[in-house]
DNA sequence: GAGGTGTCGGAGAGCGCTCTCCCATCATGC
DNA sequence: GCATGATGGGAGAGCGCTCTCCGACACCTC
């Protein structure tokens, strides 16, 4: 047992590596760190002997001391402070959280940055993230708040913890965003609609406690409005399949003669075409519909779905940026970043 | 400077505690982790010197000792060693991975561990991620694998990381997996459809160089011979909504006057169903069709569709359970655990 | 009352790393 | 020739926690 020799216990250490360097400690960490001038012969020899003992850096040990963990937290958060739901499947299975997170890490990967996830749907499990982050076990938050109500982002900023959240919160909070101008989307799809000849529109809402519903929504009439179409027959839906249907079943009862439907996702846009063919209206021939978002559910349209580009991925890449910079620099001015959307042209209008 | 006061520099650690409480580190210590007994009202003195400072223990410490994060990959790696992906946007919008994710959070909440979500597609990747294992990182990795010669499995084997697998991997590899019994399911799918009275039956298939795939087909082919249909015309689809549509119309142009459609997986069924939409067939009057995976593409389809259920939370989450397992118990052998799928009638068959 | 047994708190040694000092060496300037 | 930097490496003090010892004390048993 004590025979003198380096017997193997556990991984090698930066010890390990320093006495197979024939170094200090202190040179084969500035070595691996990149800190300070070594000599490049040293280095090289450092660099040999990570190689023979097969070293990696402990991670716990670098961020005792460094107080950075190289982990930032990606929070989906949301609903009430109902029963905690035993799988967080629908909210995860969203393709639009899949486009988030892909954004995020997109962006971080490079940078050896990883995303932990979470959910928070409890005022319990919000306390969890809070006491998780005060813990260090990441260096910052990604926020997607999935309900109007949520009381994290507040949370976040009271505890002054880098955060970035996505789209803009209800109530005005000190803490950075990114968001999409959901106004300049819903006049985008107006000004289309009408520069094809659609005259009698109609319109399908988010759930209008919700600020991207209520703008994307304004920014349609509005813009209808300045076309000389002050008033817009409009239903409520909740960006579900099966509400876009419900919805278009009401407008066409109401309004059997419109031409034109724009829906404020893709996903309620693809309920409305069902409904629209159930009806034996053509699209677009009869009846030209414009979604949100250019989802995946957009290219499963029949017809593919014309519609308005919500560049989640190049925003959920901004947070990513946005937050390392607040990381970095903890005094950082709070911003936020708008994104144009864009129209992306098929064949429903 | 040196006034003998305790001055607030960073957030409290576990001394402050001990001091405001007039114990040593090691009682605060043995209070917080529940180890061992403890006079119940120096207890709750801890405690309340506990809520008094606001401590939460720091986790890098903790691991630095413990060598136990707390965390865990959730991997997912897929296709070969070309060029990066900028935004791994296609992969993680895929709901079936919103699924499993979700199913890995609903098991690992409550035992306070998070996932880290990876991304693996190129070879470099495939090095970061066993390197971010072996700095200890996270205490293992449970991986989806989205392509058949993903070779991060194997490496996972060798480094001996605790890890499992959703799916039997393509070649034997002594590594614990999860998997769902894919033949099964399409013997579930072919006896539907015979008792529904099709008689002529055709088959849409994932890409054959998928296990998965495979068995499902396997499955469907064998129950149908049993049913004494030994010949089942077959088109072989990349899982995706257009391979699904293509699939349908080779089938419908050489066997027009088929009665009854399995497909591999929902999306296919989806776009199965509007070709035969648009060549005048009626679902289920006409032509009776069967998907498989209960995805939410299940419930956007009009009618609803018949499918195999496969409980990816369920399995999901029993990822996580044994991942935990193999943590906790380094020579727990490897194991394998196969779900049973069940059909969901609903209306398109 | 001596010795044994059990309970409970404190001391202190690390875990593996970073980073500030400090010192040795060598080129430079007047 | 000697002070003056610049350069490059080593020593060692922690970072905040866990956990093994160890000692103090109370309670038994014979």
């Amino acid at each position: 047992m004590n025979d003198g020799l380096p017997h193997v216990s556990g991984p090698p250490t930066l010890e390990d590596v320093a006495r197979a360097a024939g170094v200090s400690r202190a040179t084969v960490s500035r070595v691996i760190n990149g800190i300070r001038n070594v000599d490049p012969a040293i280095q090289e020899r450092v660099r040999q002997a990570i190689a023979l003992t097969g070293y990696a850096p402990n991670q716990a040990a670098r961020s005792l001391v460094t107080r950075r963990t190289g982990a930032i937290a990606l929070i989906v958060s949301g609903a009430g402070s109902g029963e905690e739901n035993p799988f967080p499947g629908q909210v995860f299975a969203d393709p639009f959280f899949g486009r988030v997170a892909g954004g995020v890490v997109g962006h971080l990967r490079p940078l050896g940055v990883h995303p932990i996830l979470m959910f928070a749907d409890t005022l319990e499990s919000r306390d969890q993230v809070i006491g998780y982050l005060r813990q260090g076990n990441a260096d910052g938050a990604i926020l997607v708040s999935i309900s109007a109500e949520d009381t994290l982002p507040k949370l976040l900023a009271d505890a002054s913890l880098p955060a970035v959240l996505f789209a803009r919160p209800v109530r005005p909070i000190p803490i950075s965003y990114v968001d999409v101008a959901h106004r300049a989307g819903g006049k985008l799809a107006a000004d289309h609609l009408v520069a094809r000849g659609c005259r009698r529109l109609a319109t399908i809402s988010g759930p209008l406690d919700l600020p991207a519903a209520q703008d994307r929504l304004a920014g349609f009439q509005e813009a209808m409005a300045v076309h000389g179409h002050p008033y817009i027959p409009h239903a409520e839906g909740n960006f579900t399949f099966a509400s876009g249907e419900a919805a278009m079943e009401r407008l066409l009862a109401e309004h059997p003669d419109l031409d034109g439907v724009f829906a404020a996702n893709d996903v309620m846009a693809q309920g409305a075409m069902v409904v629209l063919g159930q009806h034996g209206r053509r699209v677009p021939g009869d009846v030209a519909v414009v979604g949100f978002d250019d989802s995946s559910a957009a290219l499963a349209c029949r017809p593919p779905l014309t519609t308005v580009r919500h560049p989640v991925e190049d925003m959920a890449a901004e947070m990513a940026r946005l937050l390392m910079v607040h990381i970095e620099q903890p005094d950082h001015p709070v911003t936020s970043k708008i994104f144009e959307p864009t129209l992306v042209v098929r064949e429903s209008a």
